[in-house]
DNA sequence: CGCGTTCTGTACCTGGGGGTCAACAAGTGC
DNA sequence: GCACTTGTTGACCCCCAGGTACAGAACGCG
């Protein structure tokens, strides 16, 4: 293996982030990648196993980040906050967040996306939930909320503002949505 | 005229959102409507043209729905589940909303299409306001709430929802979320 | 009923998507 | 340095998406 797959995968990544699975082309990916078909073809088996691979990636990536984000010093509605902006891709707004139109496109009808959508989705729900339940032992947060729910309400409104961002002219509206729901927390 | 130009177009919505835009080829269209690739062609000019027609039908539909719903001498709080269950394609789960669907397949980068989705987010979200704000005149709502905010909110919810019905399993957690929004206002 | 006009159906075309393969280059053991 | 194996490449292939063009059918009109 002489280039570096996964270098490769990250490029990919970016590549099917911006123009979604199907517009995708072969030819997108051999130049992009800087590699030949045959080795696109050769080491990923077909373009749709490198489409989850990248969201595998995607989604480890998005992971991380909360682990780190959620390690700060932050109180946890700064901590919050920062995570609902990076997750809907808030300022390149017109990416979203991969994992919600990969399941726009292909959600219903294709197993192997939805096994690592749900994934992130539970994932990202979980570490809301635990940083909530922090929070509210803290005393920053109101203990009277579920705190599931709450995480629950939050990945929604994570979701649906990712998508609206891409439509939406006045993008300070959708975010106030989301600093609004924080603060009722 | 020979065919029925309006139940074809209407026939298209229901086939585009099934399939995403993409994924629809001119056969699956024509054997869908019954009608030729001429008369295809000849009548919608394009795959793309009747695509925006179909979203204007599925807007106009909608919208209809919303009137009709928030005319019901149902409480306010009724009517506004009743209408987020619909919208957010709850039931007929993998289709999710056409709308939020092409927004994510095309969204960022076909200005014929988020006019449209622009349009029905904001009549949505209108619906929604003009509701609230009278659920709040009747005493049915808490009035100390922001009716624009909470419209924007409930609008994000839907949007969020009707994705994640698509990837997610055990919807009733995710109608709890909706259910926690609406009892909060 | 004949003629033109509009609508319809289908054969056809072009471009590019997704993928394979055989020749070639680049590392590896001796 | 030489065979061998593994990695890489770009030409090639098939098929179908998207659209056009033309021939024929259905209707209108005198």
């Amino acid at each position: 293996m002489q280039f570096d797959a996964d270098a490769a995968i990250e490029t990919a990544m970016g590549v099917f982030w911006r123009n979604g699975y199907g517009a995708t082309t072969p030819q997108t990916l051999t130049s992009e990648l800087q590699i030949g078909k045959g080795s696109l073809y050769n080491t990923f088996k077909s373009k749709h196993h490198l489409f989850v691979l990248s969201l595998a990636r995607y989604s480890t990536w998005r992971m991380g980040f909360l682990a780190d984000n959620f390690a700060s010093p932050d109180p946890v509605r700064l901590q919050l906050r920062e995570a609902v902006e990076v997750l809907t891709g808030y300022g390149d707004h017109d990416r979203g967040c991969l994992l919600v139109n990969a399941t726009a496109e292909l959600g219903s009808s294709d197993q192997s996306v939805t096994e690592v959508t749900e994934d992130l989705f539970a994932g990202i729900e979980d570490a809301f939930r635990v940083a909530i339940q922090r929070g509210q032992r803290n005393g920053e947060l109101d203990p009277a909320n579920d705190p599931g729910a709450a995480a629950g309400a939050l990945l929604t409104t994570v979701v649906g503002t990712s998508l609206l961002l891409k439509s939406r002219t006045g993008q300070g509206r959708v975010l106030r949505t989301i600093d609004a729901t924080i603060n009722g927390l």
